[in-house]
DNA sequence: GTGTAGGCGCAAAGCGTTTTGCAAATCGCG
DNA sequence: CGCGATTTGCAAAACGCTTTGCGCCTACAC
């Protein structure tokens, strides 16, 4: 039976669907939930009708009842960079398959403001539960470990041991360098430096651990993952006749900028200098020479840290909860070649 | 071992506020609000309370109270593009200016169940708005245009005229096309080839427009925006012996794309095919050659979808509002030279 | 002292769900 | 038929907030 069709905007309303039933609302929410048996015609004819006026339950009063919004949220420093872009999709693609929804924000670099505004999305109960991506430092450690004594947190993307609490995703960083390590070494390269990122990133720090598996003393600087980093600190080298035939990127965007200041100074890559990346982001194939480097599932990162968190929220609790660590490939491409002949050979 | 529920974790209810401070619930929520004057005296000691207790009001509950989430959501049909990241960006920061909350989500390239999703998302209230950011071609416009009718929408980056009910924010597309036309026409060049994106896009219309505006006859083929689309297209004109000494990319990643394949098919650039682009990715300049282009400031159309939506939302109508068109402007870089002299000359 | 106004606070009515208790109807089986 | 054991459905109580209708109390003017 047809019911009038107001020309109104208003959203149905259970009750109105009860009412175009015959029922009460009891019985439609038992309908769609199916918490409770319902008479198999009662239901088909409440179904129909729910598909006839379009009906969808609001989601606030919902949650206000059930006290669970099935959202989750995910805090990355900026979504438009690659690197969390692909973490974002990751995470979504996974809620999706678990039938949650996923609240992107992004904390603009550790903004304290905005970053606030997240974790208040916590306690506000918009959101279940939140995956954490670490910007430039792990400093707001203290807060979050708080925050994550009331609600969910997942890591993505770092890793911390000194926090049982709080489950992780990361890749395998120190295995990473070590790989690239090994490469360079093995193509005769005696004399690196490694451009780094952020000093306060757990996961830095194990690329540069593993890099320095073979370069023990290799030097270390340290750049904010753009371009322009690698682009400016390969100028300081050159500008303090730092001498090295082999560049290890914190990632392929600073490799590639490094490669672009090398090239400006009369440098060839690889015949001078080594450079090797991290990440394998797209365009690394595509630059010339092709950039060696160690490629990272980053959308396994966002798909892992969204199920370990729901998985957490749906068992109540982290306590069974196993962190998560990716593997990683070697990437031999074009930037990485035999140290040169000492001067004087062709 | 720290458990997820503790009981000790449930949020503050305005209610024990409100008895911590003596009061009514009814005094809290002026107190908050502002809707109606509250003694100084009682407004001090409440607010007190709500930073001591770290109160934070259920999202929930307000909004089915009030009606409004002050939520926007964004659907872009890929968070880890490059392009729809910016604009994800520029509307996550007019809407935390305008204090209002985004929600990211990707559609998927249009996936039908995915984009049903979003506008569910309006359905159950969840968002009081969307900035609808156009896949592979505006064929969806029948649904969007039937949700429009009932709930504000905003269209990023696809101009439609004959929707007068939805506002909308793009490009000077027809402008850059023109730009790079002349551009390359100045040049010398005569016989030019463009890899247009989508065909069922209105950007890419109007881009081709103006690229004809100088090349008439220029070719076009579609491609899908991605590095391999230009990389792969550029293949087919060549083993189909199509003669050109310029080449329009729909984007800079198409541009880019097909480059490659010139130089792996023996052919320079310049030299040999002028190449442009579309877009100015940050990676534009760092190829080699670095690559002429049209930049568009994509975080600006982010931006203004936002607050175009934003304010129709507080104005309960789009009737004043004005779509916006932004302004492109022409980069030269390396990758467009002089047409080559012709074949003897050296 | 009376009348008028306005500041301030309370109780209570929702908002649209989910989730009890309960009760009526139905059924199985001696 | 009788008597538990199911089904099946309803009314009503939350959930935490906003908002409305009232009433009290203090001022101030006459």
């Amino acid at each position: 039976m047809i019911f009038v069709t107001e020309p109104s905007t208003k959203p149905w309303t259970m009750q109105q669907i009860a009412d175009a039933a015959g029922v009460s609302v009891t019985t439609v929410s038992h309908t769609m939930s199916g918490k409770r048996p319902v008479n198999p015609q009662t239901a088909l004819r409440i179904k129909r009708l729910i598909d006839e006026f379009g009906y969808v339950p609001d989601a606030g009063a919902r949650r206000l009842q059930s006290g669970r919004s099935r959202m989750i949220g995910l805090a990355v420093p900026d979504i438009s960079n690659w690197y969390f872009g692909r973490i974002a999709r990751g995470a979504e693609e996974m809620a999706d398959e678990l039938d949650f929804g996923l609240i992107v924000c992004s904390t603009f670099n550790s903004d304290p403001r905005r970053e606030k505004r997240y974790f208040n999305m916590l306690r506000t109960r918009m959101i279940d539960g939140l995956v954490y991506t670490a910007g430039r430092e792990m400093n707001e450690m203290n807060e979050l470990e708080k925050v994550a004594l009331s609600s969910p947190v997942v890591l993505a993307d770092e890793g911390i041991n000194r926090l049982s609490s709080i489950p992780w995703v990361t890749s395998e960083n120190y295995e990473g360098g070590r790989l690239l390590g090994a490469h360079v070494r093995a193509l005769g390269h005696t004399k690196a430096v490694i451009i780094g990122g952020f000093a306060g990133l757990n996961s830095t720090v194990e690329r540069v651990a593993g890099i320095r598996q073979s370069f023990p003393n290799a030097l270390v600087l340290n750049g904010d993952f753009e371009m322009q980093a690698g682009y400016d600190l390969v100028g300081d080298l050159l500008a303090n006749d730092v001498r090295f035939t082999a560049l290890f990127g914190g990632n392929d965007l600073m490799a590639i900028g490094a490669i672009k200041r090398l090239h400006e100074e009369g440098l060839r890559v690889p015949e001078d200098v080594t450079v090797v990346g991290f990440d394998d982001v797209e365009i690394a194939s595509v630059i010339t020479p092709p950039l060696t480097t160690v490629r990272q599932d980053v959308v396994s990162i966002g798909r892992n840290s969204a199920r370990l968190l729901i998985e957490g929220l749906e068992a109540g609790t982290f306590e069974d909860t196993a962190s998560v660590v990716l593997p990683v490939e070697l990437v031999v491409r074009g930037t990485s070649g035999p140290v040169a002949a000492p001067p004087g050979a062709v």
